[in-house]
DNA sequence: ATCCGGCTTGACAACGCTGTCACGCGGTGG
DNA sequence: CCACCGCGTGACAGCGTTGTCAAGCCGGAT
C-alpha cells in the first residue's frame, strides 16, 4: 500500500523500500547506470512507475553541482515572430534532453546590461546562455560572460566567437542571393535600407546587396542606400526619402520584413502601384510577410533549427564535449508578388 | 583574502566565516529576517557584497521544499503576438518576486495533452500554472492539474475556474462596442467570422455582436456568420463565402487580426476598395493590425497586464494568501482607417 | 585450496540551505 | 534576590539526491 499516491511526492526512500533495495541501487536505474541486474533493474522500475516516482530536480542539482538551467538572453522587439522561432528551437531542445530554459528579455541600449545578466546567472543557476542575434554583437555582454566563465551559444552573421560554441547565418549570401534576384529581373535602381546599426546583420546583408551590384556590373549609389533600425516606422521613413529622390529606384530592399512593410504602406501613400512601379523585398520570412498585400518576397532562414542547434551544441559543451566547429546554415529565397 | 573571487561561487559558509558569525544568522540576514542586531546585519552584508554570495537556488529549494517556479503552458499558433504580450507580462511578475518561468508550449488538439503536462509539471517541479486563453477552457487539462493539486490562474474570457486564480477579459462587452461602432457608422449588413469553436473567447466576441445587433434592432442573420479559426487562411475563406453572397455584408468583423488580414487580402483580390466598398474590423490589437493596409480597425486588450495579474496573484496564493476574486480588465476600441 | 578481479550492492558523507530548538544575556516584575 | 521573558545567536538535523568507497559474491587462474 502506497503512503502517498500523489505523484511527484514520492522520494527514492519510498522505491527503494518497497523494491527492496538500497537507495543508492534506486538511483543506478534511475540514472541508467551499468552494473546493476536486469532483475532487480525491472523490479525498481516496476516500483517508480507505480508510485509515479519522479528525481527532486533541487536535490539532484544540489548533489551533482549542476543546475540544468540554459539562459536565452533575446531583446523584447514588437516584432516578435524571429524570437518567437528561436523560442521553438531552444525549447524543443531543452525538452528533448531534460534542461529547463529560462528567459531573460532585455532592453537596448541599456547601460545596466551587465549587472542585469550577471543577476541573471547567479541568481537561476544558469550553466549555459543562447544568445540570438544580436545579443552575440554585444561586446559588455560577451564580456561578462567571458568574466563569469559561462559558456554561451551565439547565433550571429558575424564571425564566430572564440572559444564558444556558434551558429552562423549566411545573411551576406542571402542578401546576394535577393539583389541578384532583382537585377536579374532587370532592375538597376536598388534602394536598400539598413538595419540597426548595433547588429551584426546589418552590415552583412548591406555587404551583400553591394557585393551582387559589383559582380552584376552596377554603379554603387549611397543616395539609394538609408539607415533604418530593423522596426516598421523607420523602414516607413526611409522609403520615404527614398521615393523623394529625383530619380527614386524601381526596387527597394528592407533588411526585414518589418521595414518593407513601412516600404509598402509608405508607398501606397504615395499611390505608387506594386509590384507594377515599385518592387519590395524583405528579409525573415515572418508570418507578416504572407499577411501583406502584396505578400512579400523575402529571405527564410531556418531561425528553428539554428536555435536548436546552438542549444544543443552548448549543452554538448557543458557535457564536458570538446566544442564543435561553428555550424552554417544557408537560407533560402522566398519569391512572392511584391516583386517584378 | 578570498578563496574563490569567482562570483555565485562563495557559499554560507565563506560568507559566515569571514563575517564572524554563525551560518544561520548569515542565513537570517540573506533573508530578511528579524532578530539581528543591526551591527551583525551590516557587517554580514559587507561580506556578502564583497563575496558577490548569492545564495544556492537548488539549496534553498530543497531545503524549504519550494521551488519558485511557474508554468506556463500556452498553444504555440503562428501569429505570435498574443503570447509575447502574455510572455513579456509574466515574466515581469517572475522577475519582481523572484521566480523563475518555465515555458511548455502545447499542439492543439492533443490526445496526450494531459500526459504532457503532467511531466512538465512534475519533472521541473512547478509549483503554479498560468493558462492564457484558451488553455484554461480545455478541461482536461484543468482536471489534470486539479488531480495533481497544482494551483494555476487562467486567464479567460469564460466564466472562473472556481477555487483558482481567474483572470477575466471583457471580450463579450468589447465585441459589442466595436459591432455597435460599425453600427453607428451606418453598416446594417455586418459579417462576423467566429474562431476556433474550443476558444471560449469565440463565444463571447460572438455573443457581443449579436447583442448589439438586438440592442439596434437589427435582424440577426446566420447567413452573415461563417466559421473560422482564429489563422489568415480561414479568415480569407470565410471572406470569400460572404464576398460571393448576393447581398455581401458591409463591414466584415473578424474574431482576430490574423483572419481580418485575411478577409483584407480576399477583399483586395475581389477589387474591393476598403472601407468605401467593404469596412474590416479586427480584434486583438496585433503589430499586424497596423502594419496592413488599411490599418486595422481593432480591439486593444491589456494582455500584458493581464497576465502579469495573473502571475502575482498566482504568487500570492502560493504563498498562502486566500485566492483573490477574479479581476476583470477591460478592452479598448482602436479605430483605424479600415471602416467607414 | 588460494588468490585475484569484476560485477553487484549498500553504507555513508556531501551538496548548501533553512527550521527547530536551546542557550546566554539583559531587563522587568514580584 | 529570583523567576521570567524576549531578543540575538548558534548548533544541529533535516531536505532528496549522487559520489565514494568498501564489502560480498562468483568464476577463473594459480
Amino acid at each position: 500500500m502506497a503512503r502517498d499516491t500523489r505523484p511527484g511526492k514520492a522520494t527514492i526512500f519510498d522505491v527503494a523500500e518497497q523494491a527492496g533495495v538500497s537507495i543508492k541501487t534506486v538511483s543506478r536505474v534511475v540514472n541508467d547506470e551499468p552494473n546493476v541486474r536486469q532483475h532487480t533493474r525491472a523490479k525498481v522500475l516496476e516500483v517508480v512507475n507505480r508510485l509515479r516516482y519522479r528525481p527532486n530536480a533541487a536535490a539532484r542539482s544540489l548533489s551533482r553541482q549542476r543546475s540544468w538551467v540554459l539562459g536565452l538572453v533575446y531583446e523584447s522587439p514588437d516584432e516578435f515572430s524571429y524570437m518567437k522561432d528561436v523560442l521553438d528551437g531552444a525549447l524543443s531542445a531543452c525538452e528533448e534532453r531534460d534542461y529547463s530554459l529560462l528567459l531573460r528579455p532585455l532592453t537596448l541600449p541599456g547601460s545596466e546590461l551587465p549587472e542585469q545578466v550577471e543577476r541573471f546567472v547567479t541568481q537561476a543557476q544558469v550553466e549555459g546562455v543562447i544568445l540570438p542575434a544580436p545579443m552575440g554583437d554585444l561586446s559588455e555582454l560577451v564580456r561578462v560572460l567571458r568574466r563569469m566563465e559561462v559558456p554561451f551559444a551565439a547565433i550571429t552573421p558575424k564571425a564566430p566567437v572564440v572559444g564558444q560554441v556558434n551558429v552562423l547565418c549566411e545573411d551576406e549570401a542571402a542578401s546576394f542571393s535577393l539583389t541578384e534576384f532583382l537585377i536579374q529581373r532587370g532592375h538597376r535602381a536598388i534602394g536598400f535600407i539598413k538595419g540597426d546599426p548595433g547588429h551584426g546583420a546589418t552590415d552583412k546583408r548591406f555587404a551583400g546587396y553591394r557585393r551582387a551590384l559589383v559582380e552584376h556590373g552596377i554603379r554603387y549609389a549611397e543616395r539609394f542606400v538609408r539607415q533604418g533600425y530593423f522596426d516598421f516606422d523607420s523602414g516607413k521613413a526611409a522609403a520615404a526619402e527614398l521615393l523623394a529622390l529625383p530619380e527614386p529606384p524601381t526596387a527597394i530592399i528592407g533588411s526585414n520584413d518589418d521595414m518593407a512593410a513601412g516600404v509598402l504602406l509608405e508607398a501606397r501613400q504615395r499611390s505608387l502601384a506594386i509590384p507594377t512601379d515599385l518592387s519590395v523585398a524583405g528579409f525573415d520570412d515572418t508570418p507578416l510577410a504572407s499577411r501583406l498585400w502584396p505578400p512579400l518576397t523575402t529571405i527564410r532562414q531556418p531561425i528553428r533549427e539554428m536555435a536548436r542547434t546552438a542549444a544543443l551544441c552548448l549543452m554538448e559543451r557543458l557535457s564536458g564535449q570538446p566544442t564543435q566547429p561553428p555550424a552554417s546554415f544557408g537560407c533560402e529565397l522566398v519569391i512572392r508578388e511584391s516583386t517584378a
